[in-house]
DNA sequence: GAAATCTGTATCTTTTATAGGACAGATAGA
DNA sequence: TCTATCTGTCCTATAAAAGATACAGATTTC
């Protein structure tokens, strides 16, 4: 219960935006293509071309389009997102290796009482004390991933904030001779709430890639819960499959991987963003504060 | 180029409802809490109490809460989703004989120019001809994933309409003597455009899991494009992981997994919705149709 | 060169989401 | 019982998003 709804934005040619931004990154209209003209798009849309019109400002100021008055409007060039980084198996341990900088911002870290849900799923005590982290993730300056972490407080305490703002959590808690033995990951799709959309320096509604993740020691016994949120613009999950075993009983294997994905440079033209509200973080008992990027 | 942007709502209403509904069916909020009051929510959330009334009005409506004059607002109990089936490796095929009664609905069907785009990803020549399929799966009579498939012509006219709405895709194919030797998937995320929200029945707003794969045959040839978009409450993707390797050379292996998620029933209390908008199907040249479930 | 079809622009109106109060009735705790 | 704190209701005011319309200038097409 920390969150907060705000934003006055003209509302349904934000939609838009969003929509034709999406169809437009995600290379469903080609580059270089004519969009549908104005009165197309109010017409199958169903608003009125102004509203329209707003949407596609937007998309222009972001560079994403271009318009030719007496011909039409044209998808900009190079606008088509692309993988650059697949990092196999685990984690962005590659990330460093590969060249890219990636950094941690530590947002906020407090005890608090394990909820029901958090207690059942890391198979604790309800109440028992959790060490409680948010932290974002970074590439090359830009945040791709907001993180929520919950761990027991007899295991966070061998590790200190700093140590958050540097090391990969897993590697804390192996470090302390924890051994993880095997883990749980659910992917799903959530909207931004403000405060994440604040973080991940996005727009309020923009749809997010959330992955929760559960680590066991061999015991049995919960000791990481993780909540990730990912830029889906940044960051997505891929996976290689191969078609194994005869008819009947054939099957796909997988080498799951994941990836990150290359910002695309034109986004970072208008950027310099209006509205980054007020906004409080921290609203319970954190403790926060933003450590320099590591 | 086929969506439209409509719905007049409570925007700031609407997206706190959102938000709210996301934290109480995630648990985050427990079961028989009691929420913040009235009062609370508007400054946490920086909106007046006139707006979070209505977000609160919406959830009541759908039976999430409960209000009790004088002492608050409560979560009504029964509200986390939970897991049911759990399928390994690929597809649905596990479902029925799990018991599921699924069901396929053919929105369109139609044969196109690959574009760029597609072309690229299939490895063919652009502007090839492409059969391209739009369905809805269904789980016990409740559409969950949007389907939008393109498979090369000359493939294509293998099978007929009808046995899309039957059969799953792939096995069409296998019939054929196509052999899928490989095949990539990429899970991301997106928002819900007014067409598949009326399609998958969610707000237009709505975040959504987004998979594209495609499928080659040993020759390298893409034989199968496939965009799909699933409710984030009835479908995600689960993923079983074992620590493996000794220290300095650890791994997670996976061992992939998706599983459906059981639809909250408290859901279908008020979903006989009002705003069924007048949507047109079909804007471009498809020969769409609607045939019964399987 | 005329017609059709674009985008660019400007003005005006309608609609409505949101804010901000005031107040009654219910409930819980001191 | 008194007080503080809820939700339930009703009202008005304001801001602004969205719609409607008309027209100028560019471009393409025939």
């Amino acid at each position: 219960m920390t969150r907060s709804v705000a934003t006055a934005e003209p509302m349904k040619a934000h939609r838009l935006y969003l929509l034709l931004r999406e169809q437009i990154l995600s290379g469903e209209v080609p580059d270089s293509a004519k969009l549908p003209s104005e009165p197309q798009l109010a017409q199958e849309h169903r608003v009125s071309r102004v509203t329209v019109r707003r949407a596609l400002d937007k998309l222009a100021s972001d560079g994403m389009i271009e318009r030719r008055p007496g011909s039409g409007t044209f998808v900009s060039g190079g606008q088509t997102r692309m993988p650059v980084v697949a990092d196999l198996a685990n984690a962005l341990t590659h990330l460093v290796e590969m060249g890219r900088k990636t950094g941690v911002r530590l947002i906020a870290f407090s005890y608090v009482n394990a909820t029901p849900a958090l207690a059942e799923e890391l198979k604790l005590e309800p109440g028992e004390r959790l060490q409680r982290s948010v932290r974002v993730r970074l590439i090359d300056g830009q945040p791709f991933s907001y993180l929520v972490t919950h761990v027991p407080e007899r295991i966070g305490i061998s590790y200190s904030e700093a140590d958050l703002a540097s090391t990969p959590l897993l590697e804390l808690l192996e470090r302390t001779g924890l051994v993880a033995d095997k883990a749980q990951q659910i992917i799903g799709a959530t909207l931004a709430s403000p405060d994440v959309a604040a973080a991940l320096d996005v727009e309020i509604g923009a749809a997010l890639l959330s992955m929760t993740r559960v680590v066991y020691e061999a015991s049995g016994r919960g000791i990481e819960h993780l909540q990730a949120l990912y830029r889906p613009d940044r960051y997505s999950f891929h996976m290689e499959l191969a078609r194994t075993g005869d008819r009947g009983a054939r099957r796909w294997t997988a080498a799951d991987s994941r990836s990150l994905t290359e910002a695309n440079e034109n986004n970072n033209k208008k950027n310099a963003r209006e509205k980054r509200p007020p906004l409080k973080r921290r609203t319970t008992h954190e403790t926060g504060r933003d450590p320099s990027e590591t």
